[in-house]
DNA sequence: GTGGTCTAGACCACC
DNA sequence: GTGGTCTAGACCACG
């Protein structure tokens, strides 16, 4: 459902934030249907529940999950919203990556040049 | 000399390591030159002098710099090599950035949009 | 567990270093094995963490320790390998180490005897 | 003349202090002997001269130079009673290279089996 | 609890 | 002045 690369610098309860807003700003997931459960999701991504439950956490205090008593947590209203923001989070992440790229010593065109192979990677 | 963002979930010491590399490979350092001294490159980026430090060991232990016994750093021969090989790590870490925007929901249209918004920028 | 000296010249992290390789040389630790963690070891040597963790970095770099993220070290399958080499670093050191007692003036036949009377010693 | 090891953890100074204590141990340098010039001693070791320069101080002041006004240092009559002293310090380093070296997994045989062929290459 | 990163500041060996 | 080692102690990510 989500991938997750646990080499990254980026904390995994944030890929699983951003995932999952990802999953609600490409319409794969709609306010009202049901989040991954905290156990199920860790298991899957063989990540520690505690890892997971960060991240729904801090995900209800942003209002993007709405979590009942029981523990099902479902896709908030205002989640279209907060995935928005999410966005702008990712295209910050995504320009940052590329200055550092752009440090190291790659040109443009190789970026751009990048950016086409993995479009055509994934089709 | 080199840009560091500290807000970055990159460790500043790897950030320092491939900003070296990226000198190297766009040719502003060559081997044989003098790489900048710990204490004056931790003045310049305010940074602790030991995170400048460990990053001089790795690079030492890489080959990429030669360290004397109590004296300068200099761009080791190797160097060249090395940077090379930091250029594809450059890549790798530009190209996973890609897929996590990816996963965060936004088109490939938008990243290459983001690269040449950059790119102009940059100039 | 490791037996340090903190009045020699050789640092101690690559004591450390050289110490865990040679509890695995001897069997004593497999791979598999927890290793001991930063903090106790560096409590039970009365030794910085700072410096224990610099050893198991190193360590985890050369492929001797398996260090998993927000978790226990574990001795690397690879472990035997590398704690091979660490045997010839140290028939290497002890060579360098008679050369310079002999430079000091001590005969080959007080060297041979001094090891003879450290292994009674030990026992 | 004195043969130094640029790249073990013992202080070059110390080296050249035990080098020239082991010349007088062995009879290869006497009493009211000059020592070698610091600079000449520094060009063929290829060492800095302050480093030379600071092994003769030290060396002074133990009562095993005699230096004089114009540079030239003589060996002192005491330098027999300070190079016997320092043989035990060679041995007391020794033995710490032979444990060290038990710790990180070399038997008592190989050690002594080291020593042996360490005197064969010497013929 | 674990390891990883960073800061601040000490001392040492060497140029 | 340089780099190398070590200490002390902070905060973060993770289990």
């Amino acid at each position: 459902m989500l991938d997750i690369d646990l080499a990254s610098p980026v904390p995994v309860y944030d890929q699983i934030k951003a995932g999952l807003k990802g999953l609600v700003s490409k319409g794969q997931l709609r306010p009202g249907d049901e989040a991954p459960s905290i156990r199920g999701l860790a298991a899957s991504l063989k990540v520690n529940p505690n890892t997971v439950a960060r991240a729904y956490r801090e995900l209800s205090i942003e209002g993007f999950l709405d979590t009942r008593r029981g523990g099902v947590s479902l896709i908030a209203d205002s989640a279209v919203q907060v995935a928005k923001g999410g966005l702008g989070d990712a295209r910050e992440a995504f320009a940052d990556a590329a200055r550092r790229a752009r440090r190291s010593g790659l040109s443009w065109q190789e970026l751009s040049e990048a950016v086409r192979t993995l479009m055509k990677e994934e089709q």
